[in-house]
DNA sequence: CTCGCTTTTTGATTTAGATCAAAAGCTGCG
DNA sequence: CGCAGCTTTTGATCTAAATCAAAAAGCGAG
């Protein structure tokens, strides 16, 4: 989700920037790991974030995030339950921070937070529908093709491998429809 | 979403019950359309309701929702965009409704609403990154295993087509597995 | 009961994409 | 420069599941 968005309200924004704290991460530095419970919201100002998690020894990267979007795990962020999902600077990242508890407060002190928080997920949510049904209805092409229509600076930016598992292939299947475009 | 949640806030639901509508659809019947704008939120009283979109000139069921259960379409429901869902009664249904713009002025005029439509949404987004993972990284007998023991009583009421869809394998591959299973 | 229709099962074949394996390309560093 | 350790590409199989096709099982209506 953008943060415009977010910055929609801009009293909203005013009250909790004044609670938030900027943070930076150099390439490569893990900015929240899998199996702990406090997790903050981000909004990144400069740089790229992966959230992945593992599965059968592999790791399966679900989302990407960049300069001008919010990052946080969402379910573990509302829930409370330990999360699944590490998150990954994969350059050097540059962000402000607010903590779970500081967004509960939030929640409980702001009028418009919940609707904000409302807004959110609903969003968030919605563009989950869209990669579930692409990866039920579609073929890797068309999902490669549909990945570079949206967000084609990343490909250059981020490993092919967390691509090709962002998108649910392997990486060799990545790297042959990529090849096969160009040529 | 069960609809216990729901009703977790009995002031809520006392304040919601006044406005909502009682109805009865029969089996087959078509509940919304794909193309609508003006959804509904149904708490479903009895029956069984599949929602489902067309691609390809397929069916894919995304949703079943039965008694003690929520059903709504999320997506246009909160972005009042006409919706690519249609859901059908698949046996005799009754259930309670409420219309987009009563759920609309509940949202400005009930202070707790917003609260309970960020954790509906919440708990329906988390149920679908479960749905996304193991779409992404389990096996046609894996996810037919896994349906079974969170909804082993679907099977015997739903054509088995449907199921296959949701479950993201063509209706072969599902009676394979299942008489498998017997065999 | 039995005819006609729908749903489910079974069978044969095909195929997209995974897996396994190795060769190329890159990139930084001593 | 040139080797070491990466990421990416290319190649040769293999396999889960789709597709195509048809038989069998259910089931409601006359």
């Amino acid at each position: 989700m953008s943060a415009s968005t977010f910055f929609g309200d801009p009293n909203l924004f005013n009250q909790l920037k004044a609670r938030m704290k900027f943070e930076t991460f150099c390439a490569g530095k893990n900015i929240e790991e899998a199996g702990s419970v406090p997790r903050r919201l981000f909004i990144i100002e400069k740089g790229v974030i992966r959230v992945f998690y593992r599965s059968e020894g592999r790791e399966i990267c679900c989302h990407f995030a960049k300069e001008g979007e919010i990052m946080t795990g969402i379910d573990s962020f509302f829930t409370g339950k330990p999360s699944i999902y590490t998150s990954q600077a994969l350059e050097e990242t540059h962000c402000y921070s607010l903590t779970s508890e500081q967004l509960e407060w939030a929640f409980d002190n702001i009028p418009s937070m919940d609707r904000f928080g409302r807004k959110f997920i609903t969003a968030a949510y919605i563009e989950l529908v869209e990669r579930y049904n692409s990866v039920v209805s579609m073929s890797a092409q068309e999902r490669y093709e549909q990945f570079m229509s949206e967000k084609p600076d990343l490909l250059n930016r981020v490993p092919l491998g967390y691509v090709a598992s962002y998108l649910g292939m392997t990486q060799e299947t990545l790297s042959r429809i990529r090849g096969k475009k160009t040529a």
